[in-house]
DNA sequence: CAATTTTTGAGTTGCGCACATCAAATTTCT
DNA sequence: AGAAATTTGATGTGCGCAACTCAAAAATTG
């Protein structure tokens, strides 16, 4: 038998007992207040270690009880992944609730660099955490720097700046995610030669351009038989979709494959029925939203690479609430998988 | 801006006020105790959705305090899984510390259903929660049946008993899993055609069978040019497993794929690089272990087909955690994914 | 109507910790 | 040495709720 945690009713109290120091200057010691020498910090510590004392969360926010104020900046418009990512910040009100926590959720142009900097400027003081989906530029991650400056913890959601102070990513490795759509794309093709389209959000968007990589790295590397045409941007619209796919479909005869590192999957759907080309063309693209639901199902695309907004969204909150209160992470439960979705393993 | 939780400071005296009744009647009603007239119950219900009450997780974990009681039931041997699953409940202890809950982790023999039940009856009046990777078998049904009429929290791990009393099952769905499958070797082949070899644990177990189920459905359904080898069994044993393989290889000139249900990817791998058909075979398999891995790094397997074991452990202490202090569980984050794992997208 | 039962109020205690305050002890400096 | 600064102790309060007890009020009964 192995026992978790057989005996963990050790408290304060047995630590400044077996410090032999008073609750008081154990107090200042966990809680890093002024005042004590380093002999008796580290006495203090010592006997923490020796005892193994784990503060019990609950008593410790009781006590705390000033409520943590989060802002999620999420890009506004019609896209569907960002709408699914709110909605499930939304559902966990009653955790953010039990936890004296409250969440902002804010709309804005994350595409402009300065509507976005302004605005991740305006919300230094007023929030302990942040959660934006950024766009990769300077401005910005100036911006971002400053608000870690300030005493905000940030933490980027689904699209990354890496060079900036953020504390944490929120979201896959869209490298991987790219060459995953690649290896799916190649092993079904299985042999067979011929061009495939990209179509994609805009290259100006890291996450894209880094899906574009990696599905560019695996193609050239393992199934260089295959031809891979310039990407067409369609900025995640089904309408602009639709007409660059119709296009590929009729300037490319030889056309075996179509990748879409976005959003807008339901404009590719109409074109390729349109064409009569549905179950002929392999389709690979990207996150689960009704739309592609719908297409996956119906046999046109093969599969979906996708990640899980709803793990995104508690990823956030709980990564938020550990910087703000400093509490340890877990590791491996914020790592956000590049998931595969054939018809078959459907959510 | 879309603000989750504005103002959200209603305790219980608020709802002791506004329901025009004292603490004490409010206490009653939310715990359940006697001596409330359904009238003033009522009050005081309207009055908690009204003021949207929401009791402050951190306040009844203190006030409640007394610990409760896990056990966990894994299979013993060396099921390289079950000792990652075991592993990650380990890795909990801060969390489970925390919570004042205490998570024994037994061992047993889950194959011998007689074994299996004397075991999960000793456990009655032990423990408040149990956690089980059950084998489907009546007696082990009743032996769950017991425990949860006595009041113990049951859910089953990995391993479903659907026809037992079992509050909640923490685990893939197995029948999806080798439809999964079914369809990667499928996909993959391209169209070429031939026979696929299947190595399985054992018939015996569920999540095999079903697994089984799934696959056979799929290739039936859409692939009926492959033709399907009758499933020989390996009992999970890399030796065994190698030794079968090895066979299949020398019996069946048009081998394409082989599907592994279970574990022992090791021993096929061998079989496979003996005979110089490493990637000539197309393999799918289950579970991510160092074998299953490296394996697919070096090519030898085109995929995995996974569940996290991470992921099933925290699940099973978050839904077990629920069950007994009667709190919600969030819907969607105790759903266990089917993931695929190419070379790609390996965590 | 009185006697009983049921329902409600009022209050206390404690969970373990954070965060104060004030006084006492100790060390350091002039 | 005395004065000043630093370090420590003692003690209290409150976070919001659970879980009691005991008495008072109301409803039900004979």
């Amino acid at each position: 038998m192995n026992s978790l945690d057989p005996q963990s009713n050790v408290t304060l109290k047995d630590v400044a007992a077996a410090a032999g120091v008073s609750l008081a200057t154990v107090d200042r010691v966990i809680n890093g207040r002024p005042g004590v020498s380093d002999k008796t910090a580290r006495k203090v510590n010592s006997a923490i270690e020796r005892l193994n004392f784990q503060p019990l969360a609950a008593a410790a926010e009781l006590a705390r009880s000033r409520p943590s104020r989060f802002a999620v900046l999420l890009p506004g418009g019609d896209n569907r992944f960002m709408k699914d990512i709110a909605d499930h910040i939304r559902a966990q009100a009653p955790w953010f609730r039990a936890r004296r926590i409250t969440a902002d959720i804010l709309e804005t142009n994350v595409f402009d660099a300065d509507t976005l900097a302004t605005e991740l400027a305006s919300l230094a003081g007023r929030y302990e955490g942040v959660a934006v989906v950024a766009l990769d530029h300077p401005r910005v991650r100036a911006a971002i720097d400053d608000l870690v400056a300030g005493g905000t913890a940030v933490v980027t959601l689904v699209s990354d700046v890496p060079s900036s102070r953020r504390a944490h990513y929120v979201g896959i490795d869209n490298i991987a995610a790219g060459r995953t759509a690649g290896s799916l794309i190649g092993r079904f093709l299985g042999g067979r030669t011929g061009r495939v389209g990209i179509v994609t959000g805009s290259a100006a968007l890291r996450d894209h351009a880094e899906r574009l990589f990696g599905f560019g790295q695996v193609m050239a590397e393992e199934y260089p038989a295959v031809t891979l045409l310039p990407p067409v941007e369609g900025r995640d619209d089904p309408q602009q979709n639709r007409a660059l796919v119709t296009r590929l479909l009729t300037d490319t005869p030889d056309l075996v494959a179509l990748y879409n590192t976005g959003e807008g999957a339901a404009g590719i759907g109409v074109a390729l029925a349109d064409a009569g080309a549905a179950r002929r063309i392999l389709c690979v693209g990207h996150e689960l939203t009704p739309d592609s639901r719908r297409l996956l199902l119906d046999g046109t695309f093969a599969a979906l690479v996708a990640q899980d907004p709803g793990h995104e969204a508690r990823s956030m909150a709980r990564v938020l609430r550990a910087l703000v209160s400093g509490r340890p992470i877990v590791p491996g439960q914020e790592h956000i998988r590049v998931e595969v979705i054939l018809r078959d393993n459907l959510p």
